[in-house]
DNA sequence: AGCTACCAAGCAAGCGCTTGGTTTGTAAAG
DNA sequence: CTTTACAAACCAAGCGCTTGCTTGGTAGCT
């Protein structure tokens, strides 16, 4: 009964437990090379057991997904609801997504763009909808600053870049190195209202 | 006998026409969701013909792989050499990466971000080597740059930061749109060099 | 009594890959 | 111009294994 440390948002239930270990496996090996008899050997059941909690190996990596952007589209509100300024808002959007995807949600936020297409297309639309109320939290920001003339690229495709920046961070990004989340937003916001 | 248009790069042997249908298959399906008997399917074959060509799927894999880095190196050879100042240097390379990414070479590219963990550990480190040399290319136009004060930032973070950006383009950039590739090059040219 | 959480066993389907043999294209030998 | 030789390209069949998931039953808590 090995245990995976949790994910921050998901709790320490059989199922949860069963989630935040899935997380991990999806990520280290992909959805398709993990099998549910691992699943379940994380957590120290059987894997026929995993069919009480789940209706299918598929329900789990969507309850990931659906877990990790829930709680993220709140750390998102948060953040724009602790700045004053539209700058500052972007920052602490910048602070909060790279946050989650190199932080405490970090094995579910990969999943979540790593796996997207191994969910069949009706719950691929479910999460859609979720992800599109997140996206509009970072779009009305944009739109804001891009309408104070902080910068001149269509809102839309400045979020687009700021996607590619901050999730590609998993692949290189160490925490306990010399270079902090909020240096690394600072220097991500930068390249978004300039100065180089 | 249904064929998939090929990739640039790859001549159409039967050797070729398989890697440019897996190609297409892996960057739609993902590798493990795709069978060898798919692969044999679109190019007409039986699936147990295939491993006349390759000795293993993984290889067909690895094969897709080291076709794409090679074509793409030299494609970023080019790019350096047919400018002059270092920040045509990086225009150039931003337009070629792209032109990889969102045009010619797509499926392969593609397939190598995301399909990078399914090579074993040995194809890993022989495809990294090649990659390693790609990477140069770009440090040291970036250094260049660096150097000579057009931006503050360390070359490798900026590096990064322009990896994910481009990298991120095949979720939502669209030929045969209004923004063309040189008009986003020149964007993310701007996100490097200031003039927001 | 009834619920949640689990086990032990195994089934049907799909997978990568092997095997032994047949076709097809090419080119030197008679 | 035909014959012989040979390799590359492919087929038909199927083996052995792993996979997601099912089934029927049990333990323990309330």
């Amino acid at each position: 009964m090995p245990d995976t440390p949790a994910i921050h948002g998901i709790d320490n239930s059989p199922r949860g437990r069963l989630l935040s270990a899935a997380a991990h496996l999806f990520r280290d090996k992909g959805f398709d090379r993990t099998t549910v008899r691992d699943i379940a050997a994380a957590v120290g059941i059987q894997s026929g057991s995993i069919f009480h909690h789940f209706k299918s190996k598929e329900d789990i990596l969507f309850a990931v997904m659906e877990e990790v952007i829930r709680f993220n589209t709140e750390r998102l509100r948060q953040a724009v609801a602790d700045a004053d300024t539209p700058l500052e808002q972007l920052r602490n959007l910048v602070r909060a997504e790279l946050t989650a995807t190199v932080g405490d949600t970090r094995e579910a936020m990969v999943v979540m763009v790593a796996e997207w297409r191994c969910l069949s297309e009706p719950k691929q639309k479910e999460a859609l909808a979720l992800r599109e109320i997140y996206e509009q939290i970072w779009l009305d920001v944009l739109a804001r600053l891009h309408k104070a003339g902080a910068f001149h690229a269509d809102p839309f495709i400045m979020r687009r870049l700021l996607t590619g920046m901050i999730g590609w961070t998993p692949n290189w990004f160490s925490t306990n190195r010399r270079l902090s989340v909020e240096d690394l937003a600072d220097l991500i916001v930068d390249r978004v209202v300039g100065e180089a």
